[in-house]
DNA sequence: ATCGCTGCAAAAATTTTGCAGGTAA
DNA sequence: TTACCTGCAAAATTTTTGCAGCGAT
């Protein structure tokens, strides 16, 4: 009943979605390399869309380059362990798909400080399948995000 | 009652939007030139949203530089006479803002093939009040776009 | 005549790719 | 060992900026 999760870091390395993207990746006959394990910690401790530069910046011993992160992503993108977000910047960012039940989830943004808040609200089921059936597609989804000033940007 | 406006290019031009525009920019002391015009009439026969080197090459003399579209396109979203829209590729798109009654809306679009649908129905607007409330923040808009196959691609 | 605008070119920022060597399995 | 992965460097894309000259008002 509640809209909001976590705002961020919660500080406890969420193990048991990284150990799952580990047996994933493995599973695939794809190498667990330590900028990939870093990465992978990286997102599980900061638990909202990243881009690739922060996450660089936010490996612990700088130790990987740029390239291998946009790489690592896209490989993890395709696998569906990570999801893309568009905050209307043109810079891509990415979080950690945890359970299913949160794959799909939607944020909202303060337009001032940037502060990032996790919303389960979303568009409504019955709606978007009139908007789908009205114009005869199939397979529809979408991508939603909320945009306003937060408590310490408007109160001032 | 109908969530579709119209597809593409609806062939005649947009000339009230169009000169609104002008009007507009020459009250604010900016020029109305050969480059400005072709973008504004661009921009009001296909309305879509379509990126900067879209524009350029929709231009009917090729009459312009690709920094020129950027810097006409800057300066027509400061004012508010054109949108940004993004498709999740990270390439921005823009479309002529309307009358202001769509001036927001949304847009369904073909996975596949990329074709473009405007939709008017919108996130429902208690439930966005109930958003920003619960969380402490004002003056709260969304994006939100929707992504399918269209007839055409579903069917083959 | 003035100030803004444009083209051209260069630069900045984001993202992708090639290749030789290194490493997980 | 073998196939995958990484760092480094270069390139490809998207977007921004500097500057001298042109052009709308």
């Amino acid at each position: 009943m509640n809209s909001i999760r976590k705002q961020c870091c919660g500080g406890h390395q969420r193990t048991e979605d990284i150990s799952a993207a580990t047996d994933r990746l493995r599973s695939r006959d794809h190498k667990i390399t330590g900028p990939r394990r870093g990465i992978l910690e990286v997102l599980g401790k900061h638990r909202h869309p990243m881009t690739n530069k922060e996450i660089l910046a936010a490996l612990p011993t700088q130790e990987c380059d740029l390239a291998t992160v946009y790489r690592s992503i896209h490989l993890l993108l395709k696998m569906g362990l990570v999801q893309r977000f568009d905050f209307g910047d043109g810079i891509a960012r990415f979080e950690l798909v945890m359970d299913k039940a949160h794959r799909h989830h939607h944020h909202l943004v303060c337009t001032h400080c940037s502060k990032v808040i996790e919303i389960v609200d979303c568009f409504p089921e019955e709606l978007e399948q009139k908007i789908a059936s009205r114009n005869g597609f199939k397979s529809i989804t979408h991508r939603l995000e909320f945009f306003g000033l937060c408590p310490d940007c408007h109160s001032t």
